[in-house]
RNA sequence: GGGCGCAUAGCUCAGCUGGUUUAGAGCGCAUCCCUGAUAAGGAUGAGGUCCCAAGUUCAAAUCUUGGUGCGCCCA
């Protein structure tokens, strides 16, 4: 026996049950136990930072990082999933600081870096509780215990080793960085949070004389919005392709040059008359010299030369034109202003200019500007003034001087500090280590060629450009909490070292400063040794200098990118390669088969992992005995780059209020309601916790919704409703099977486990085949081995399409094979289960529709792993006990059995179905319902292929659609017309530009007589304006299309007519299948079980209905499991009275006396 | 400003390498059916200039180009 299944089923209630199941019973552990010898699919978690609250968004990537896994483990793979957090980086301090109350760097400083650090470390973990409830919620299996860290001193360590290993190679170097600055701070932010604080403001727009050093009385015209930065010009940089003119100003002496095309648009900015004099390409003006406007720095420097590296010659250092790609005649003037110091392209222009000299003769840095925001003494008249506040005396200074030509307004997004509504960030130049990334470009470009993106278009399109466009990794963060850089510096010399570990560094001479660490642990016992590899601990680690006698070794400040951590996971999730056996799970774990993340890691995780692995595996030059150059593509094969998830809300149309639902929304405003689709947001509050979807809907509902609605790449959005209405078409479907199969098979006393003495396993048609009772297919009725055919082709199909990563492939033809085992198969066996006694064809239902659900519970764990699991403990576990496996998630994945798919008999089917559906719809247009039953239905079938088998099976036909007699015919000129159309897939290449004529000439001709010809001579000649085309049966196909007039339904390949005369039989049966269906209503209402048996009586004047009940009296008690059936009243039974087409009726109905 | 992506029914989405698939599905809506899977199930219908324009082709929702709108990333 089965235990008997809930009617209302509580999905929630159910998987929570089953969350205790597996913890207690260690099914996880078991299922990669089971495959411990197996060959590995390698799955990495990118790590998120517990320091936040999870969201729905982390609902779709750690459903979809389950199902694979799961899937594969099915799959016979063994699949470690070790989990990670990411505990670095400025979320971390920033969510501190609030707690603080503070925000600057100085403030930090002040408030103790120690204590800020300790403060950082507990609140890396604050919600740990809540993402690990979600995740087991969630069903989402993974070592969460075994957990990689970022800040252990494993990690670091690792990660320090992947540091020195570059910077041994030269790969990791100091260098200037250009960043968006706050001044007022004194931090630099980054991109994300610059992106934030984006505004329109009104700047000065000034076009700017700067005089030709050679070519008297001409000056460049410049155009800047940013006069704060001329101090700090360098060069004024052309495009040498773009024709510049030389023009005289009206009134003046002094001329100007700038882009030809910008001459009359700035002639009308400045309402000044321009006269073209000449013109010139940007080329001819490249090394020209000019003097800038504001000369603090051109005073001493400007006569300046150094020695180029080629040609042994010599060049002015600064202050003449350059070329540059980037300048447009978009606006300004075609000539631009360039002061390296504060701003990005302006600073590759004068790397590019450093690289062309002699080290050391080359343009140095200048920048007139300290790191408060203010001039330094080296813009005299400007010094301590904020550089925006003196953009106004700069303006003025230039115009005195005659240097300003023309100033106006600017409106543009300029970006302000998000803490700091009021301080504009500028750009400014720090110090920074940088990962010479763009040497491994090619290798990284060919790395990715070899990953297999879903969607492919990343990796040419978003991923590829970004590494087409690669810049060298600006590693370093001048902030507290993150992965200290291990570099150490020689405090005299300037040498420096890179240290790969802890103990490395105690190995070194003269080592001190260790004390510093200890001093803090024994006050505070509970610090975890892994905080003495961070700051300020570090820090005070110091040796003695190999170059300078009596001098030390001192750590450089900075702490690292936080990206670099989560892109060393691969090796740095075991300690590689330090950690004992490191190199063997290292060995074994990589490259990764398979990750997902959104994407939003795009030019995160995805890039930090494949830069690190490509640079320290990618090559030869990796000079690491362990790390040898690996096979592309690496660290990952697979990846699903997933879309962004979004929610649903509803707002009042003045936006005043918000609601989670419609219903609620109308309810407060009626119709004043706008629906709205957007990014979740934790301020608005617009969607629902995930705790609050499982308790309503459950897990599975979720999963279903995200793994089967639409490909993952696209984004989804989060709705109570949507999440909702997925159910009913899967889960609850799956459920009505299961639970009708459970209430039969224990009607019947079905029970497989009385059948099968050995072990069961996991129940395999071969264990199922030693059941007695349980016949081959092949000698089952043909509804069985459709179903079963039809069972193992999806099985075949979901393999294909899961081993290609397609969930949502894989769920849609899932679902239509539940389609079809619910609303055909089961429909159409119902009288089978429900017959009396038992027989070899009851029994092989039974068994079919328990091999269905078996293997149907097996193709689905993976995606829903709750419901799969309930199936199997009740279908599997309940009669057989510990003689099968303990959990649906041991068993191995159903790959399908093709010798049980009849392709033929697929296709048959579809025909039956679509027959009774067109037969239900005429029944449906004429008014004919089904209780009805009619004399005739004639099916026209286009071709005739299947004609046979179709009237073989006429009684099915004739009972769905309640008919006595089914006629097949091709030929039914009353009813239809004939259509021949061209089959143009084979007729086009043939054809060509006759197509069109031909397609004219058969919509022309007679279709009837066309196809006559066909069948006669099994060609057709046609005439065309340009001759004759013979056509054969292969390059036409019939349509068929019904007449006005006849109860007809037509669809693809035929067409259904009903023959709608009744006669007083038909309709005295169809009196009788009312009665039924009323007495059977009764049944209901007066509670009867199943198998209760009834006496019935009926009362009526109506001559027809009493003829019904005599003539049918059989029939309707076999129907109803009426032992009697009188027409009277019946003793202890409630009358009730009814209207049965039409006619008045009196019912009585009860359970017979010491039925069962 | 640049890159990438998206645009198909009221809503959410399918539609593979051009052709007939009568442009589909689910939800919603409407009309109804079934009634021993029953707080389920099923059928039918209404509803589409497949964003716009040009091009390629015998043939374009599908390919190309341009435009518009939206999203994401970057500046």
């Amino acid at each position: 026996m089965f235990r008997s299944v809930e009617g209302s089923v509580s999905f929630p209630k159910l998987e929570e049950n089953l969350c205790r199941f597996w913890k207690e019973r260690r099914i996880y552990e078991k299922s990669l136990a089971a495959r411990a010898e197996a060959p590995a699919f390698v799955f990495y978690e990118g790590p998120p930072t517990a320091n936040g609250l999870p969201h729905p968004g982390h609902c779709l990537t750690r459903a979809i990082k389950d199902l694979f896994p799961r899937y594969r483990t099915m799959r016979g793979y063994r699949c470690d999933r070790k989990a990670g957090w990411d505990t670095h980086g400025l979320p971390v301090e920033v969510e501190v600081c609030k707690e603080l109350g503070i925000h600057s760097k100085e403030e930090i400083e002040a408030h103790g870096v120690e204590s800020f650090i300790h403060k950082c470390l507990e609140s890396v973990f604050r919600y740990t509780k809540e993402w690990e409830d979600l995740t087991e919620r969630l069903g989402f299996w993974i070592h969460l215990d075994e957990a990689y860290v970022t800040y252990h001193q494993s990690y670091v360590e690792s990660v320090w080793w992947a540091l020195k290993n570059l910077f041994d190679r030269g790969l990791l170097y100091q260098g200037h960085k250009i960043v968006w600055w706050w001044a007022q701070g004194g931090t630099a932010l980054s991109a994300g949070e610059v992106g934030q604080g984006y505004r329109e403001v009104a700047d000065p727009s000034v076009y700017v004389r700067f005089p030709l050093v050679d070519r008297p009385d001409t000056d460049l015209l410049v155009w800047t919005t940013t006069p704060w930065t001329l101090p700090s010009n360098q060069f004024a940089a052309v495009k040498p392709e773009l024709e510049y003119s030389v023009v005289a100003v009206e009134g003046e002496t002094r001329k100007l040059i700038l882009a030809s095309a910008l001459v009359q648009e700035i002639a009308a900015k400045a309402k000044k008359e321009l006269t073209v004099e000449s013109t010139l390409s940007g080329s001819e003006m490249l090394g020209w010299r000019y003097r800038p406007p504001l000369d603090y720095y051109y005073k001493t420097m400007g006569d300046q030369q150094g020695i180029l590296k080629e040609g042994d010659q010599s060049q002015h250092i600064a202050w003449r034109i350059v070329a540059a790609e980037f300048v447009t005649t978009e606006s300004g003037s075609g000539v631009v202003h360039q002061a390296p110091a504060f701003g990005e392209v302006d600073y590759d222009v004068l790397q590019a200019e450093q690289a062309r000299f002699v080290d050391g003769q080359g343009p140095p840095l200048i920048c007139a500007v300290a790191p408060d925001g203010t001039f330094t003494d080296e813009a005299p008249d400007f010094q301590g003034r904020w550089v925006k506040e003196a953009d106004r005396d700069i303006v003025r200074q230039m115009r005195l001087d005659k240097t300003l030509f023309h100033q106006e307004q600017y409106l543009h997004d300029y970006p302000f500090c998000w803490r700091a509504e009021e301080d504009p960030l500028i750009q400014y130049p720090r110090e920074s280590w940088f990962i010479r990334t763009t040497q491994f470009k090619d290798k990284m470009l060919a790395n990715n060629r070899r990953i297999n993106w879903l969607p492919d278009h990343i990796r040419d399109g978003r991923f590829g450009n970004f590494l087409e466009t690669n810049v060298d990794w600006a590693l370093s963060r001048e902030r507290y909490w993150g992965t200290p850089l291990p570099i150490w510096v020689c405090e005299e010399t300037g040498y420096q070292e890179a240290v790969a570990g802890y103990d490395d560094l105690l190995a070194k001479p003269g080592v001190a400063g260790t004390e510093a660490w200890e001093k803090a642990k024994a006050a505070n016992p509970e610090l975890p040794d892994d905080l003495k590899v961070h700051k300020p601990y570090i820090d005070e680690v110091t040796y003695d200098s190999p170059k300078a006698p009596g001098k030390r070794m001192r750590r450089v400040s900075e702490v690292i990118d936080c990206w670099f951590d989560s892109g060393a996971m691969p090796f740095a999730q075991w300690g590689y390669p330090r950690q004992e056996g490191s190199a063997r799970k290292f060995a074994d774990q990589f490259p990764a088969d398979f990750i997902s993340e959104a994407l939003d890691q795009t030019r995160g995780w995805f890039y930090s992992q494949l830069a690190i692995s490509t640079l320290l595996f990618g090559d030869e030059s990796s000079g690491e005995a362990d790390a040898q150059p690996a096979e592309f593509p690496h660290p990952f094969r697979n990846c699903i780059v997933l879309g962004l998830m979004l929610t649903e809300w509803w707002e009042s149309t003045d936006g005043q209020q918000r609601f989670l639902t419609e219903a609620e929304a109308r309810e407060a405003c009626g119709d004043q309601i706008v629906r709205k689709v957007g990014k979740m947001s934790k301020s608005l509050r617009n969607y629902r916790s995930p705790q609050e979807i499982f308790d309503k809907h459950g897990a599975d509902a979720l999963r279903w919704y995200l793994f089967a609605t639409q490909a993952p790449w696209n984004s989804i959005i989060y709705s109570d409703r949507a999440i909702k209405e997925s159910i009913p078409e899967f889960l609850l479907r799956l459920w009505n099977v299961y639970s009708f199969f459970v209430i039969y098979a224990n009607i019947d006393a079905f029970d497989p486990a009385a059948e099968i003495a050995c072990d069961a396993g996991q129940l395999g048609p071969e264990v199922l085949a030693k059941a007695a009772s349980y016949r081959p297919i092949d000698q089952r009725g043909e509804l069985d081995r459709w179903i079963l055919g039809e069972l193992n082709h999806t099985a075949r199909i979901a393999v294909e399409k899961m081993d290609a990563y397609d969930n949502y492939g894989t769920c849609v033809r899932v679902s239509a094979f539940l389609d079809a085992l619910s609303n055909w198969y089961v429909r159409r066996s119902r009288d089978r289960y429900w017959a009396a006694g038992q027989s070899a064809d009851k029994t092989d239902a039974y068994w079919t529709l328990y091999e269905c659900l078996l293997t149907l519970g097996k193709l689905v764990a993976p995606f829903v792993p709750f419901v799969a699991e309930e199936l199997w403990q009740n279908l599997a576990v309940e009669p057989f006990g510990d003689r099968v496996i303990e959990s649906v998630h041991l068993c191995d994945y159903p790959t399908g059995d093709e010798a049980a798919v009849d392709p033929l008999l697929s296709v048959r089917m579809d025909q039956v179905r679509e027959i009774v559906s067109l037969g239900r719809g005429a029944r449906m247009n004429a008014r004919l319902k089904v209780r009805q039953p009619l004399a005739l239905v004639e099916v026209v079938l286009a071709d005739a292929t299947h004609q046979q088998w179709l009237e073989q099976h006429a009684a099915l036909i004739q009972e769905e659609l309640n008919v006595k007699q089914v006629e097949f015919t091709q030929k039914a000129d009353q009813y239809i017309s004939y259509t021949v159309l061209p089959d143009l897939k084979r007729l086009g290449p043939k054809l060509g530009r006759r197509v069109p004529a031909v397609k004219k000439a058969l919509s022309q001709a007679d279709g009837g007589k066309l196809l006559a010809e066909l069948e006669d001579a099994g060609q057709v000649t046609i005439e065309l304006p340009d001759g004759q085309v013979t056509l054969d049966k292969e390059d036409l196909q019939v349509r068929l299309q019904a007449k006005e007039g006849w109860a007809a339904a037509q669809g693809h390949a035929c067409v259904v007519v009903l023959a709608t005369e009744l006669t007083g039989e038909l309709i005295a049966e169809g009196l009788a299948r009312e009665i039924i269906h009323a007495i059977q209503n009764r049944r209901k209402e007066i509670g009867c079980e199943y198998t209760d048996r009834i006496v019935v009586g009926v009362v009526t004047d109506s001559q027809e209905l009493q003829a019904a009940v005599r003539d049918f009296a059989e029939y309707i008690q076999s129907e109803t499991l009426a032992v009697e059936l009188v027409l009277g009243p019946v003793d202890g039974a409630e009358p009730v009275e009814l209207k049965l087409a039409g006619l008045e009726v009196t019912l009585f109905v009860k359970v017979a006396d010491g039925a069962k």
